[in-house]
DNA sequence: ATTTATAATTATTGATGCAAAATATTCCGA
DNA sequence: TCGGAATATTTTGCATCAATAATTATAAAT
């Protein structure tokens, strides 16, 4: 992969990952109103992109825009977090019998070498989560519906706003890498039933531990 | 409900539900590019709201943005179109379990008259259609989860891209309310689980006539 | 004749300006 | 002093304008 991007994004894009940043850090308060003016300054950029990426981010739910009225940042309250993670769970698990069922050898060979990657940090608390989140994107990719994949970050996103901030909670490490651990054998054995099933506990205990 | 809009949308709103009916009824081609100072023109707008719209299309996934290239109407393939199906038929099916659980009495009669509607319009296609899909919303609405509604919307407006655009056949209309009877008696009788898989199968169903 | 470089045309992207609408403020009356 | 109406200010939303980037066409050189 390049370090440097090939294509560069356009201004609107740029934006809105800035926006996404300053909302999952609650710069940008829930339910609060978005200063356009104020923000335009504040980036030396003029009302018209920030405008497109707010339309954005409305689209992706972090935003809601009222009609003559601007932009408020999504307010996220518990039920709304626990039905994002319910659909995580459900989309993550679908996945996850997709895969043990239609991957390769060599697919299923990545995803084992990433679990080992991910065993292997298990006192790295940051490294830890990077590897985790690695292990279930190229587990989606895999699966091969990017529909799936287009909904799954969205929804991540807004999982990222609410200050139960993480899927991963610090004290769960080692019971999340026992669960990581029966998922990767369910997958490596094919059974597309156990591998849907532990991914689904996998989420729901991470639930558990959030709330 | 009031037969006026007491919320006027937008301008970009509007335009971006134009264009949808646009690339639905396929006047603007699959993968073909969207020309913004034509559009402009015929609509009589400016190009500004012309390309919120766009973006906003974009984020559902209906036109793909190029960097400085413009927006092309995105070409939806088979395994596209499969790929889609397959997440409403686990979302709707979700859904539907959701409701066999955790729905009110009242709630149940509802979609109990709904369903009497349906068989009522048995021969009247149009109608049939319609009323099925009021059936579709109204059980998501009761499975109270505004994501899953929000995805399931976008994957709707996506699959009528398709030339396959129904999700109901016109030959199928007998089966789909045969199976629709046995999805509102596992919801009578509060059988998630049944709930959930004649849901999928009706789906599954539904994908087999569409292929 | 083919390839490369340069120039011109065309379309996207970003900035600025203006009008309409909503909210806040002030002033007057009860 | 409190309430309501009128005015002023703020802010959105749309239009127009300018600049940047890309593609195509043309010309020159090998």
């Amino acid at each position: 992969m390049p370090a440097l991007s090939l294509a560069p994004r356009a201004l609107y894009e740029e934006v809105a990952e800035l926006l996404r940043q300053r909302i999952f850090s609650r710069e940008l308060e829930a339910g609060s109103w978005i200063d356009e003016l104020k923000l335009a300054e504040e980036y030396g950029i003029s009302r018209t992109p920030l405008r497109e990426a707010l339309k954005v981010l409305a689209a992706e739910g972090l935003v809601t825009m009222k009609v003559r009225r601007g932009a408020y940042v999504t307010e996220v309250s518990d039920k709304d977090l626990a039905d994002v993670y319910h659909l995580l769970a459900l989309l993550e698990s679908d996945g996850a019998g997709v895969v043990a069922e239609r991957a390769s050898d060599d697919q299923l060979a990545e995803l084992l070498a990433l679990h080992a990657e991910l065993e292997a940090a298990l006192m790295q608390r940051e490294r830890f989560f990077a590897i985790n989140e690695r292990f279930h994107l190229r587990l989606l990719e895999i699966a091969d519906n990017r529909w799936r994949q287009q909904m799954v970050s969205a929804l991540r996103k807004v999982m990222k706003l609410n200050r139960h901030n993480s899927l991963l909670k610090t004290g769960r490490i080692a019971e999340s890498l026992t669960e990581h651990s029966a998922l990767m054998e369910a997958l490596l054995a094919r059974d597309a039933v156990q591998a849907r099933e532990r991914m689904q506990r996998h989420f729901f205990n991470g639930l558990e531990a959030a709330a």
